[in-house]
Formats: structure tokens, C-alpha cells, sequence
DNA sequence: TTCATTTTTTGCCTTTTGTCAATTGGTTTT
DNA sequence: AAAACCAATTGACAAAAGGCAAAAAATGAA
């Protein structure tokens, strides 16, 4: 529970009968690395935050090629966002890179709680004000020509990325194959 | 007000009382080809629908360079949606492509608006949604590698680019050179 | 219409990245 | 310790895309 109130401040003073209502839907769950936890197609049940671990999204092309959209880390929210709300299919999958804890609830349980405190709701619209802003600096850096470039941004703005991610993953992030990415890192 | 009434089609059933309200928050502004309507930088202080015309999103890079994000055309939403909603400057600047007619209203008026009628909360929910969930088409086909891949999927995803939009803003937005955009069109 | 300006196309050559195959390095298993 | 496995690197060559300059086409203004 530390977590979502780490997460929460800045955003919302949280009283204690809000404390208590979240902590009466969460749940928090262990999962194993490389473990699907959001299959890509279905429409996405739960929301919540990443406690300690890293999560991994990606999506399955028709040649069934994986692509890399992103990575989550401790003390991120994790949800798919679009699905989650909109109630629609996902177009990613998550899956765990690493042992992972979660606390999260379900979309009933989410909705109890916004019905209760409304206010949640300004909340919910800053989480993805920032998630929007975040897949605008994604953008910037898959933007910059050179696959050397993109690189560099990436080791500046998520510096975390490279400590924790394994290389294959990172190339497919960034757009390109591995062996490239490797013979960027061999020039350092 | 039909364009908003259409916009908020499926989302929500607008009460006559609530139309008035809207009426009363909205301006219409018709914007000249070629003006930029929010800098790069500025926190975004309005939000609104683009009634006819078409608007590009885009930054300008360390070089000078600008690379294009995005377009919208009739009547899609238009808004610096992380900027407005968490009032943060914004990483980008949008600008007219053609003669562009806005409805819009201001922060201020738009909170009023929320204050009043708090379930709206749940349409920016929505909204922002989509607006992610586009992202990720996008992200999905700057992850095709080659360049013709790419082209592709925007000419079936969003067709009105092509027909609307000057190559070299299509070039930008592709990640690619003016030149090799026109040898992939040369090749059909 | 004609001239001027902007946009798009083309040619030539260079650089970057991809592909495929082989190798190295490290980890885990037996 | 050896075998098996996975991740990362390296080499050789092919393909894709970029850069620059010039030509052609389209657009707009006088």
C-alpha cells in the first residue's frame, strides 16, 4: 500500500477512508519471470502498479515477428490503459522479465471505488495526461534518424533500460536488429 | 455545436441543460493555412474539436529540425492532451495545414464546466484512451522497419494523409527523407 | 498567360543497417 | 568438469536509405 500512496502524492491528498477503500480492493500478486500477463487481443481486466520487477509490452505482427513498446519498472503504474477504460481488445500483450510484485484490482472494483470518490476520476485523467506525454518522448527518440541516436536518447532519458533489459529486447525497442545495436555498443 | 454533439456520440447522452452549458464555454475560431496555433513550449491553455480543416503536430529538435508527430482532420479532437490536462509545458507545437475551423473552449471555463457536470470526467477518461491507443497504431507501424512497410500501413491506416497532407510533412512523419518517400510512391 | 516560387522527382554515390552464419562468453544442468 | 543452452559479438556481403545537386512539375502571383 506505500506504493500507491507513493504514486498518488502530488496527485491527491488521500484521506484515511480512502486509504482504507483501495486497501479494501487490492491485491497484491507475485509473478515469475516471462510470465504473460496480458494477452495481446483480450480486453484488459486489471489495473495497477508495479511494486519491484520489470514488465515488458509487445505486440505479435502478422508474421509473428514480437515487437517491443515499452518497459515498466518499480513504483510504475501498469495498466493497458486504452483497454482497461475503453473496454476494448488490447493491440499489446504484457509479459514479466524479472520475478514481479504487483498490487492491482479489476475493472468492478475500480468502478466501486470511482463511484465512491469521484474526485478519483481528475486522477485517473493525469495518469494518462503523463502516460500521453511519455509516448511523446517514445516518439521524439524513435524519431531521430540514426539507430546510434536513438541509442544515446534512450540510455539518457531510461537509463534503466539498459541495466535490466536483455539486448534483444532493447534492439526491437528501438526498431532495429540486434546485431546492429551490439556493434553501436562495440564503438564505446 | 453538432460537431461536439456528434464527437460525444456513444460516449455519453447529452442533456439539453448540458448542451447549453457547452454552448456557453465554446468559441468558434476560423485560423488562416500555415499558423501555428500552440508553440512548442507553451502550456496549453485550450481544447476543442477541429471542425473542417487539418492541423500538424510537431517539435523542433536540438538541430532546428522539425519532425512531425501527427495530423488531425475533421472532426477529431485537438489538444496538447498532457499539457492541457496536467498544465505542463508542451513538448509540442501544432500549426494549420489549410484554412481551419476550431471549436475550443479555455482551462478555466472547461473545469467549470467539469465542476459542474462531473461525470464528463469519465468522457477525458475515454478520450485520452483513445488518444493512447492511437499512439500505439502509430507506434506499430514506425516499428515495420523498411520504409515501404511503413508507408503502407499509413496509406490503409489513414488514408486522408496522403491526400491532404504535403509530402515532406508525410516524409517527417514516416522518419524518412522527402527523397526516399517519393522513389517508394515512383515504385506503383 | 508568363514569371517566379515551391514542391516533387531523378541520378549518382556514400553511409547505414540488415541478413546470415560462425564464434565467443557466460550460465545452468547433469 | 563437460555438455548443453542462451545471449551477445563479429565478419562478410547485400539491401535500404541518406545526401547532394540538378531537373521537372505544380502552384501561385503579377
Amino acid at each position: 500500500m506505500e506504493a500507491v500512496k507513493d504514486w498518488l502524492k502530488g496527485l491527491v491528498d488521500v484521506t484515511d477512508e480512502e486509504l482504507k477503500a483501495m486497501n479494501d480492493i487490492a491485491e497484491t500478486t507475485l509473478v515469475k519471470p516471462n510470465e504473460v500477463i496480458l494477452k495481446q487481443g483480450d480486453v484488459a481486466d486489471k489495473i495497477g502498479l508495479l511494486i519491484q520487477g520489470a514488465v515488458r509490452t509487445y505486440f505479435t505482427d502478422n508474421d509473428g515477428t514480437e515487437h517491443i513498446v515499452g518497459f515498466a519498472f518499480d513504483g510504475e503504474p501498469i495498466a493497458a490503459v486504452s483497454s482497461f477504460f475503453n473496454r476494448v481488445p488490447s493491440p499489446v500483450a504484457c509479459a514479466t522479465l524479472e520475478p514481479t510484485l504487483f498490487i492491482w484490482t479489476d475493472y468492478e472494483r475500480y468502478n466501486s471505488f470511482i463511484n465512491r470518490f469521484p474526485r478519483y476520476n481528475s486522477v485517473a485523467v493525469n495518469a494518462l495526461g503523463r502516460a500521453l506525454g511519455e509516448g511523446r518522448y517514445r516518439m521524439e527518440y524513435m524519431h531521430q534518424t540514426s539507430a546510434k541516436a536513438r541509442y544515446d536518447s534512450m540510455c539518457t532519458l531510461h537509463p534503466k533500460i539498459i541495466e535490466r533489459v536483455p539486448l534483444k529486447y532493447i534492439a526491437s525497442y528501438l526498431g532495429i536488429t540486434q546485431e546492429t545495436l551490439s556493434r553501436i555498443r562495440a564503438k564505446k
